[in-house]
DNA sequence: ACTTCAGACAAT
DNA sequence: TTGTCTGAAGTC
């Protein structure tokens, strides 16, 4: 019975089958073969046999090409279905491997998510499948070159030649003749570089010749140079020194072979206690101990302050590397990867992955983990497929966080699936949350840690009864008050640009977005109009669209360039800086400890911490939940909550919002007298709320979307799936829709909603598969399962 | 994801 | 007639 490879590529298609590659086995050490062996153990790994290929990478006819992806296992196969496959390629020889527990979670993505296994290995950035690829061949030494026909006869010798030069079909009847032996490889990266070809000689005598000859013993010390330019300013000689060693032929350019990178561990930031991260060190700190009863159950730990959470963390991640282990902590995002990677490898030793890193810093990195050294790995969402071989403790930072969720690919929340890598791997979890959201609670930890807060110096200035806008007076009273005493300030609009919209005082029309249902925002410093949503520009129209009255002018909904403008005008002596997405002045003199006052977004709550900082405002704070997103109460309390992080300093901060309805259960649980009674008390009416409702995590959710130019045919084509999910069995409290999206008509696109639920996820996912993905005429379909809504709070 | 192909339409 | 755009189908 013929062996079969089932192979998972980083393209959106199920498993595909191919027959394993022809030829004598470990291909890479085949006598002849160019840059064969001397790579190191690591490096020139082939498999013996196809099950030994499991988890490692094989190349794939695709489309006139190759293509490279997993081998996510091994059948056997009747003779007759084997008839009916083509071969892959060729083995890709060492590089990173997929292990069995990442194996099993990318499967468990792709089926709860709905989404062919492809997408799921793509989202996780495909490390080690893009190429480029280096594709040779030769004739299989025992093939009579009689039989490879006209073309074949440039195959009459032994050596390997370029496959490029043969037609994709003529290749595609050799391979399943079993006629080839093939390789594929990782193509060197090769640098072009400056280089000493020749010694000086009596040419380059004489005190005229002096720079030039000192640049050139300069390049025959130090090695190759990037370019004459790099050259002459490294040996600090003129540059046309250097460009005459160039002319004179003592130097030219040569294209380098890059060495290996050496695996960049993370190095330690001192601590202290005013430092940047704002987080402390593992060892002295104040803050209680996670222990280790909880191994593969899992573990809550909310409260306190980022400090205390880490306090509580990180040795528990420590106490795993130091016993030979390796740990995982998972971040939402980029910055924060940074930051406590930095902390932890004050305590262990610590690799970052993140998507800065270049390819030749994964690739050391990812071998170095795959090798098993005992090492606490701090990354974003791609780094839960690295193969892990020694992972026993899995943690995930703010794990309640919407950064978690993907918005692109199979739209999985990164939480979930390192629960379920833990689940495979055997190891221990734990989540980290500022807030047990209701979700978290229902994670299934064995046990929760609820670390003290200490109840915020905060306030509401209720906006039905206080004067001015966009900065209510006791507001401005509290800027002054920064100002006369030399502090600093940080005020969170929930809007970037300077008005959310340009509106006529004559008939009240805003300025709309052509492709959207939204209005175009204003942006006064550069004067132009914006759609936030698709990207859009325009000139601001001289007179209104709707009447012709030359009467347009911001309207309420201020972003943070008016708000910055309002501050200045109530402090002018204090420098106030913009913290969002068009403008980020740089905080270092805020850092420093100089006065000053900063405008931003939400993205102005990752800033480093400040360390004089007196004042926090939110300018509408009503803002932070009033969106359509289930999550949207427990997201505000959880911002609140973490306000005090903004601070480095011992002072307290005093925490402001501007409200227009302070009576919501949201800002009563923030001032309540026991706070960590109030947030427990709060979540349990959230869960309670969502059990009645049928809302996460009591049931699951999917969301499929579906768009057209056209907005008949979008509703239409929603119609009809709504009627094939019901026709199909599904209950019809569990269909609900077809409705227009919250946002009708985007880039152009009608959309409607049809949202599907169910008890549990396995049930989900079978109803999901009723959805058909390509109903044609033009009509595009997305299911996002768990969907969040994050994003229509900040525009 | 990416290629290839077919049909519609506009410009020459 | 040729070029350009859009959508559909297929990858084992």
């Amino acid at each position: 019975m013929p062996e079969v490879l089932h192979v998972w590529l980083p393209v959106p298609v199920p498993g595909l089958d191919y027959l394993p590659p022809h030829g004598p086995l470990p291909l890479a050490t085949a006598a002849g073969a160019p840059g064969a062996g001397g790579e190191g153990d690591w490096a020139s790994v082939v498999p013996e046999t196809a099950a030994e290929g499991v988890g490692r990478r094989v190349a794939v006819p695709w489309q006139g090409g190759l293509r490279v992806g997993w081998v996510a296992a091994v059948r056997r196969a009747s003779a007759a279905e084997a008839l009916d496959l083509r071969p892959a390629i060729a083995w890709i020889a060492g590089g990173p491997s997929l292990g069995a527990a990442v194996r099993a979670m990318v499967s468990a993505q792709a089926a709860r998510c709905a989404v062919p296994i492809g997408v799921s290995v793509a989202s996780f950035g495909a490390t080690g499948l893009k190429g480029p690829w280096r594709h040779l061949l030769r004739r299989d030494p025992g093939a009579p070159v009689g039989l490879l026909g006209a073309d074949g006869q440039r195959l009459a010798d032994d050596g390997w030649h370029d496959a490029a030069a043969f037609d994709a079909e003529l290749l595609d009847t050799w391979r399943r003749h079993g006629l080839l032996h093939e390789r594929v490889e990782e193509d060197q990266v090769s640098d072009r570089r400056l280089v000493a070809l020749r010694p000086a000689d009596d040419t380059l005598a004489g005190a005229a010749r002096e720079a030039q000859r000192r640049a050139l013993a300069w390049l025959v010390d130090q090695g190759p140079c990037e370019s004459a330019a790099a050259l002459a300013r490294d040996a600090a000689v003129p540059p046309g020194a250097a460009r005459a060693l160039v002319a004179k032929g003592f130097a030219g350019y040569l294209e380098v072979t890059r060495p290996p990178a050496s695996v960049p561990w993370v190095t330690a930031a001192p601590f202290d206690a005013d430092a940047p991260t704002g987080i402390g060190a593992a060892t002295g700190s104040a803050g209680r101990r996670a222990d280790d009863d909880a191994v593969a159950t899992g573990l809550l730990i909310s409260g306190g302050d980022a400090r205390a959470r880490w306090g509580a963390t990180l040795p528990w991640l420590v106490d795993a590397v130091a016993t030979g282990h390796q740990a995982l902590l998972l971040v939402p995002e980029h910055g924060q990867a940074e930051t406590l990677s930095r902390a932890a490898a004050q305590a262990v030793p610590t690799l970052r992955w993140g998507a800065d890193l270049a390819d030749d810093q994964r690739s050391a990195v990812a071998g170095e983990l795959a090798a098993g050294t005992a090492a606490l790995v701090v990354g974003t969402y791609p780094a839960l497929a690295l193969d892990l071989p020694g992972l026993v403790r899995v943690a995930v930072w703010d794990a309640a966080s919407g950064s978690h969720k993907q918005l692109a690919g199979a739209r999985s929340v990164g939480r979930r699936d390192a629960l379920e890598l833990a689940r495979a791997a055997g190891a221990a979890w734990a989540l980290v949350d500022p807030l047990a959201t209701a979700e978290l609670r229902a994670a299934g930890a064995g046990r929760e840690l609820m670390l003290p807060r200490p109840k915020p110096r905060a306030a509401l200035l209720d906006l039905r009864h206080e004067r001015g806008w966009p900065l209510c007076a006791p507001l401005v009273r509290l800027l002054r008050q920064v100002a006369e005493r030399g502090r600093q300030a940080l005020l969170v609009v929930p809007r970037r640009g300077y008005a959310a919209a340009l509106g006529c005082r004559s008939c009240g029309e805003v300025v709309m977005c052509p492709h959207c249902d939204l209005p175009l925002r204003w942006h006064a410093r550069v004067e132009r109009l914006r759609c936030h949503r698709c990207g859009v520009e325009a000139a601001a129209p001289d007179v209104c669209p709707a009447c012709g009255a030359p009467d347009l002018a911001p309207r309420p909904g201020a972003g943070t360039e008016w708000v910055a403008e309002a501050v200045q005008g109530v402090v002018p002596t204090l420098s106030v800086l913009r913290w969002d997405r068009d403008q980020r002045d740089d905080p270092a003199p805020l850092l420093a400890g100089e006065p000053g006052v900063m405008v931003g977004t939400t993205a102005a709550l990752r800033l480093p911490p400040l360390p004089d900082l007196a004042l926090v405002a939110l300018t509408a704070g009503d803002a932070l939940h009033d969106h359509e997103d289930v999550r949207a109460e427990e997201g505000s309390l959880r911002t609140l909550l973490s306000l005090p992080d903004l601070a480095s300093s011992g002072r307290r901060p005093l925490l402001v919002a501007q409200v227009h309805r302070p009576e919501h259960e949201v800002w009563r649980t923030w001032l309540a007298d026991d706070l960590d009674a109030a947030v427990r008390a709060f979540i349990d009416r959230v869960m309670a709320r969502r059990r009645a409702l049928g809302y996460p995590p009591a049931r699951h959710w999917a969301r499929v979307q579906l768009t057209h130019r056209d907005r008949a045919t979008a509703a239409s084509a929603a119609h009809a799936l709504a009627g094939r999910l019901t026709a199909a069995g599904l209950p019809e409290d569990d269909v609900l829709g077809p409705a227009p999206a919250p946002l009708a008509r985007a880039r152009g696109r009608f959309a409607f909603h049809v949202l599907v639920r169910a008890d549990d996820e396995a049930t989900l996912a079978a109803r999901l598969a009723h959805v058909d993905s390509r109903p044609g005429g033009g009509v595009q379909v997305q299911v996002d399962v768990d969907p969040y809504d994050i994003e229509t709070w900040l525009d």
